[in-house]
DNA sequence: ACAAAAGTGTTGTAAGTACACCCATGC
DNA sequence: GCATGGGTGTACTTACAACACTTTTGT
């Protein structure tokens, strides 16, 4: 590495964007936000800011994500009742193309974070607005009219959720995720229903059950039943200590 | 996002750093570089350098590749007998820690890449000299007396190896890149010794055997044989075109 | 009574493990 | 011959898909 002439390396613009993922009516959405300012003012974009002088990259993505969301994110090791801190964050990847903003070389850390269903995004920072979007609606290639809502994202953040969303898709697999995406205390069709949801397929209700239960460390029985479900009711659970799912859950259709 | 005010955001150095991993002599080993500069003079550390004003993250890398080893990433699609163009290249993680390095603020965007085993690392760039190292030797805490050579890595480099290492190790689990530590034309046998250096433990090689030929799409026959590992003659193979496992390669000892 | 969701039992099948065993070369 | 690695056959076991069936609520 050169010495310390700043002369010797090009300054660059160091950001985090967010991929914040949760599951709402049946369905895998997104938090975007509406670009107040040039380029792609008007538009939508995933939520981020630049790191901070003395800031770790994910410090910085923790603190954008509760400046968008209010989210705070789950400490290890201290199971929370609290909605609003079991939010699931970890790094994504990072964009670095020298084109991808208009303005100046921006390197963006994207993020990526998983969370239960919330009230409502609240708009921060200099977004306009915010809104959860259903990811298939973001994703979709442009094809035929398109409205202001489906609109393509800003800069590559297209590419950005596309990665955020495969990455949820696998990681649910074979680890234990797929919590992240439910409340504190969930009943197993719940749960399934946020597999489903995000790997857009049906799951048979008898097999997921046993399956879930029967991985060890994956469910803890919380002691109560819920009806809030209809239908007979259903045991609840917390999540159990494990991480990594021994044997995974299998993606159908492959 | 902000505006253009260059005072709106600090400016930031990034680098990209590597960790090239080979299997040589039946262990998993990384390409190391001896520093000839302040700080962690005379300390190894993983190959890397400055990104340019105008290139992309992955060129950076793939430019730092051949500037280290000779190394050229394989053309996807574009099958190859020259030994120094299979390597695969990809991006790990980002490291920004705000104190990682005493000079300035350095953000430093990891890439992983694989190669067969080659002749002999050559120096180049600011190095005094590079050599093949085993993981092991470099990532066992400081336990008792340390000779040089297995002196801790400079920077947080230990860490950005052991993800190397990890993305790796899970990495064959599921896709075919273990073809990439082979030459372009190898055995069913080498393919197996990758295996195990890798994830260290000892496989059948009568189920290997069967499962490798079985798994559609990893391998197709070259043509000819070799006994270049003594016995009885071996058939070649080439990697075939797929890259995800189904079903994928199991990990003993879970 | 009926619908709806939870949960259990059973059966066939795919895939993994652990071996015994045979094959083709170099020395 | 014998050592060495390559390759096949087979029995045992685990885990998953499919689907019949029972349980417990709300209306």
């Amino acid at each position: 590495m050169s010495p310390y002439d700043p002369s010797a390396f090009p300054p660059f613009a160091v950001t985090v964007d967010l991929v914040v993922l949760t599951v709402r009516h049946h369905a895998l959405c997104a938090l975007v936000v509406r670009r107040g300012e040039q380029p792609f003012q008007g538009r939508w974009a995933l939520p981020g800011g630049f790191v901070r002088e003395d800031e770790d990259l994910t410090t910085a993505a923790a603190r954008e994500l509760v400046e968008e969301t209010g989210l705070c994110v789950a400490e290890p090791g201290a199971p929370t009742t609290d909605p609003v801190k079991g939010a699931h964050l970890e790094q994504l990847a990072t964009y670095g193309d020298p084109r991808r903003d208009p303005r100046m070389r921006v390197v963006s850390v994207a993020h990526l974070a998983l969370a239960p269903d919330l009230p409502a995004p609240r708009a921060g920072g200099d977004a306009n607005s915010a809104r959860w979007a259903p990811v298939d609606e973001l994703l979709q290639e442009s094809e035929g009219a398109r409205d202001e809502q489906s609109a393509p994202l800003a800069f590559d953040h297209a590419q950005i959720l596309a990665d955020g969303v495969e990455r949820a898709r696998s990681k649910i697999e074979y680890s234990s995720l797929a919590t992240a995406f439910c409340p504190p205390e969930f009943t197993v069709g719940e749960l399934r229903r946020v597999y489903e949801a995000v790997w857009g397929v049906a799951l048979d209700p008898r097999n997921f059950h046993r399956k879930v239960t029967g991985t060890p460390g994956f469910l803890v029985p919380a002691g109560g039943t819920t009806t809030r479900q209809g239908g007979r009711p259903a045991q609840l659970f917390r999540p159990g200590g494990a991480t990594l799912l021994n044997p995974p859950m299998l993606r159908p259709e492959v």
